[in-house]
DNA sequence: GCTCAAACTGTTAGCGCTAACATTTCAAGT
DNA sequence: ACTTGAAATGTTAGCGCTAACAGTTTGAGC
């Protein structure tokens, strides 16, 4: 930076001034050290930056793995609208392991980021703390919480259970499957779906629990589990698409007609869902809205704009098809 | 830091010490510094020392999106190695902009990240400048090139398009068409394929090009579009799996029996490759070991060791299933 | 021409840590 | 006791930038 003002002919503040606010320095200077950094190649140090400003311009992003579209999504929303407004994302993975998640927000906190997204609203005793007194904001994803961190945005997986069942329910459908992985969020679903078949009478629940993180290969595991304890059953809620398109084709294999032998509805509403044949029915979230929402909350937090609401819900919408 | 010394009796220089290597400091100083780290919840600053020590701990990695499993899963195994080491991971997304990404490249060299993965081995003229001054480590991936920034891990597309031309035609397909994305690996896929066809009489070559990043929607419609080009059709090679699954799924809509009436074949291998009905062709690529061994190439040229090869090729291997 | 605020530029003092070297301590050998 | 080298600890001097404030210049208004 010095070898660009001495070039340039100003002080180094000035440099420094011409990089981050060019509207504080006048035309004909700016022009000469902007000339002068060309010349140079300098690319300024954020880190020595970030030191001296106490601003990182970087947020911590944590999810249980990237390696799952829904999360995938969020992450795409999250950095996009992130990087519009010049911070960068690093980026975490739990596998859905919540002593990784401790050791995560550690180093991040460490860099000092300026915020941090992070996946759930169940955490460790320590974790919560560490976030509470790094006063930092922070934004709760995938979930609610009446006593978030700080922020938190998503939808209440419980009720997109219980609205699933009824919706399972008011079409007729009895006795009904549950296959899913051990997740909090997929607890809070089966929780949700649970309660709502317990109110009907005659009604039953069959679990197939799955590893979290289980896609299509188990989903056709969980099926003939499923059916192996009740070969009665009418309806099978899957956790998530990709578990759903595993039963769907599992049926197909067993000459299962779906809808008419078996029901079967997924979640997430994932792009393939409407492919498959026959479409399946599932509950749309929006994962990259998610992702851009706590951008947008961060953002208005760091830009020290006073905060509207600190649960944000967005909703679920039951996508009804072919195959339930 | 200096609040940790005072307490533990120490100079700050120890308490450093203590931290990143303890085996340099006596077990009785090194207990005195932990008890007093614990009992002021002291979170070591890590820009400050990166700024001290020019090292960042921090390797950048740009894809074009997240939001596609294989480069989701090449992130994951990036990430996942890579935090085995005590390195973090900043993401950035491209979008398949080339601009885009040459402004990702030089926010990633002002962070002074220790290493950087990036995405495909087209790079604007200014972006490879960039990157081979930094005089970091640098991994292409995804494709190869004899004449790699730094390091390169992938496979030749070219070839794999050829393998899956040389396949089909094998099975005595001869009027073959491509549906496939605009980026610069499929385009290599397409070279390949094309290459392939002509050196075969008879054969001949349809093809139906799509935005980069498109998947099932896109395969359905692309499928349309290669039929109303050359009905007598006989096998589609889809440069990846999402927009395989679509074209299968508008042949089942339109009562054309795969493989009898079209072959499909896709590329990547997903999971739900060998789960649809019919188990899809496809190409296996090992998404996740190519950000494994990107991960295992910086961490070697950042140890210091002497680098074997500059080019890793991992290769891929054709899957016969049903469908083609 | 003179005043005065606004616009611009410069100076000083760190941000919190670590590299490199300097010094002290300590146990073993004589 | 007395060297001696290794182990442990301390001291000094930044890393490259920016906040905060201090100057300096400029031009509009009279």
């Amino acid at each position: 930076m010095e070898d660009v003002a001495r070039l340039a002919g100003v002080s180094t503040m000035t440099v420094s001034r011409a990089i981050r606010e060019p509207a504080k320095v006048a035309p004909a200077t700016r022009a000469r050290v902007t000339a002068a950094i060309a010349k140079l190649g300098y690319v300024p140090n954020l880190t020595a930056g970030s030191l001296a400003s106490q601003r990182s311009g970087i947020i911590a992003a944590i999810v249980p793995t990237i390696d799952n579209s829904i999360f995938a999504e969020t992450m795409r929303g999250l950095t996009e609208t992130l990087a519009a407004a010049g911070y960068q994302v690093l980026l975490g993975q739990t596998a859905y392991d919540e002593s990784a998640e401790e050791a995560l927000v550690a180093a991040f906190l460490g860099r000092r980021v300026d915020g941090m997204v992070i996946t759930g609203v169940k955490h460790s005793a320590l974790t919560r703390k560490r976030l509470i007194k790094a006063g930092i904001p922070v934004v709760e994803t995938w979930d609610l919480t009446p006593d978030p961190i700080d922020m938190v945005v998503g939808f209440s997986n419980r009720d997109a259970g219980r609205a699933i069942a009824r919706y399972l329910l008011a079409k007729g459908y009895l006795r009904l499957g549950f296959a899913g992985g051990g997740d909090d969020r997929t607890r809070s679903r089966l929780a949700g779906f649970e309660a709502a078949i317990r109110r009907v009478k005659g009604a039953s629940l069959t679990r197939a629990m799955l590893p979290a993180g289980t896609s299509f290969r188990g989903g056709r595991e969980a099926l003939g589990n499923l059916l192996a304890q009740d070969p009665g059953l009418q309806a099978v809620f899957c956790s998530n698409d990709a578990i759903a398109v595993g039963a769907l084709m599992e049926c197909r294999r067993r000459g299962i007609q779906v809808p008419r032998d078996l029901a079967i509805a997924g979640f997430a509403d994932l792009d393939i869902a409407a492919e498959v044949e026959p479409a399946l029915t599932s509950l749309q979230v929006r994962s990259r809205t998610i992702g851009e929402q706590a951008a947008n909350m961060l953002l208005a937090r760091l830009r020290g704009e006073p905060l509207q609401a600190t649960v944000r819900d967005l909703g679920f919408t039951v996508v009804p098809r072919a195959s339930a």
